[in-house]
DNA sequence: TGTTAGCACTCACTAATCACGAGTGCTAAA
DNA sequence: TTTAGCACTCGTGATTAGTGAGTGCTAACA
């Protein structure tokens, strides 16, 4: 597909027009801007062009012309400038990482909170998958008789805890020679393997010094069985009730469903993860819920060979360019900040 | 305000009417009920009446009634036979505290969850509040030479947990001595009391063992400043979406803006706490944003003295007698589930 | 005196009609 | 190749008319 280059310019101009208006753009209009020094009737012919190669659309007979899906996505892969961000939104992403924030969570929630913010569409951001990580310390609190609290921490500082049944018959030294033997055996264990490495080797070496390590193990491996999914972190959900195109409360609801869930959505952005910026528009999703959004993920490496990924959820007409700059400086930002939790400079 | 047993009959069959179709309710379509053997025009005559005493509306000159807020109290207030839930609800009900879930905030949100499902509204629940819990366990575990985890350990199995700097020239000796310390001044301790015993006792006992006392005091602080609010748990908070009275998107938003931000909520639910059932109808909230729907909380007291709260955010037309007997069932069952926790029997 | 039948009236809702205007496609001239 | 001109399309908004569910009032009835 050739395009003259004027056929270029009025493209790139109807897209940028209807990403700002969300209105049909006609020929007559157009031929008014200053960049534009052609009859409304010669844009009409173009027009016609555009339309026939699919990248333009007609809402009825005699409507202005619309983008297609095929329009954004060539507007996307050969249009797009990418345009350098304002000073102030540069200052505002800077904000996040000014104040030196300690736990991997409120960095990461707090990035979805700023993306969603600046761009006024939903953000949704994956903190780099922490089953990898590897266990620094284990710790069990004893509550009452009946119950304890069982502690992972790992060594980027996330701690998992549950509650569990202290088996009968356990007494406090037991406790206490578990814990010790818990933290020889699992240090530096990954959180996956946590499971079978208690049943394979620690059980072994329970059953030596502890009465009843079965039901221990039993309770134990239970609190190990860390939930799969890694969460997701969601900046202004509701954002998309801004969008003219969600006036219709149903497509709300629809789209509602479809975000909250986090079936469909968990694996698209998980598994973004290292192949840079990625563009889903409108159908390619093969969502009906999602067919008038734009899915665009972005993934940050952080040191270890882990990443994260963050995306930002729009109407198809979105502002490409810049949710795509952003995307660029956050997870930059993102992967300098949190790569200092993963670096183990153990002593 | 004396109503005649027609009149109180009327007003009912009115509301409960309207309360399921949400459209006004004629005469006419009142008097082919089989529970009504009055003609339209004795209805209507009634209706004159109810309306002159502000307990119902019109929408318009020939419309039929629609209950007033006036209404919807007098309702509340005199006609509500607490009806028995269904067995269907029930087991519903004994499914969330059937499996024994181990963490309150479970039970917590669990409870939101099937709370919004159950009623298609939005829940809130309101865990007991956790500031007079006692500190059971500090530790410390450092990740590398320059940050560390502190953990604290309440007596109701609540883990607070947070990542600081570690002062220059603290080593793990002394850390661990400092691991001891705390734990022989704080246990039993309630949070609220944390920081100011921190720094008058804990402080003048670290002087004389830590070097860099007073640094370690300043990291410590900082992490036993626990948040002020509890957290909320939603259910359902898209279920607005589903009630016609929120069909228009302005509205729609306006509603959400206020359940998001929290800051509203918060007083109205956490000052229910003991004091049984209370119900917010329309402009009772005193807000413009909840002027059309109606809030009904409920407290649960747990042993101790403590006590958390739930509560239903519905439209003024809501299913009131439905709401607080589930309210009341889930109250009591949260009670005491929650109860057990908090039941210290320490060793 | 309370209840009901009858009737005129109101008003939201829907569908139909119309004028307007922004847009198109086509043709012919520049 | 570009542009001016023109007939045509169709969404939008305003207006109108018909429909029906509802009311209030009056007069008759039990």
């Amino acid at each position: 597909m050739m395009l003259t280059d004027r056929q270029l310019l009025i493209l790139q101009v109807i897209i940028d027009d209807f990403i700002r208006s969300a209105q049909p753009v006609g020929s007559r209009s157009l031929s008014k801007k200053e960049n534009i020094p052609f009859s409304s009737a010669t844009i009409r012919n173009e027009m016609y062009d555009l339309e026939e190669m699919g990248l333009l659309e007609k809402t009825h007979t005699s409507s202005g012309r619309v983008p297609s899906e095929k329009g954004y996505r060539f507007y996307v892969d050969h249009l797009l400038s990418p345009q350098a961000l304002k000073k102030k939104d540069m200052s505002q992403i800077q904000s996040i990482f000014a104040d030196r924030i300690l736990e991997i969570e409120n960095v990461v929630q707090r990035s979805a909170e700023i993306l969603s913010q600046m761009t006024n569409y939903t953000s949704i951001v994956l903190g780099p998958d922490h089953h990898e990580n590897k266990v620094k310390s284990v710790q069990i609190i004893p509550l009452n008789l009946e119950s304890a609290i069982a502690i992972i921490v790992t060594d980027t500082g996330h701690v998992e805890n549950k509650r569990f049944t202290i088996p009968p018959g356990l007494n406090p030294e037991d406790i206490e020679r578990m814990v010790k033997i818990l933290n020889d055996k699992l240090t530096g264990t990954p959180l996956v393997e946590l499971q079978d490495k208690m049943y394979k080797e620690v059980a072994l070496f329970l059953k030596r010094h502890i009465a009843n390590y079965d039901l221990m193990i039993e309770a134990f491996a239970q609190i190990m069985n860390i939930p799969v999914h890694d969460k997701l972190f969601f900046g202004g959900k509701m954002n998309m009730m801004n969008q003219p195109e969600f006036n219709d409360i149903d497509k709300l609801r629809m789209l509602m469903d479809v975000i909250d869930s986090e079936d469909y959505l968990y694996p698209l952005i998980k598994e973004t993860s290292g192949s840079g910026i990625q563009i889903r528009i409108g159908k390619e999703n093969n969502n009906e819920a999602l067919k008038d959004v734009s899915l665009i993920t972005a993934s940050f490496p952080v040191i270890g060979g882990q990443s994260g990924s963050l995306a930002i959820l729009g109407p198809t007409r979105m502002e490409y360019s810049r949710v795509i700059s952003l995307l660029n400086v956050i997870s930059m930002d993102l992967s300098k900040a949190l790569s200092t939790f993963y670096d183990r400079d153990d002593k």
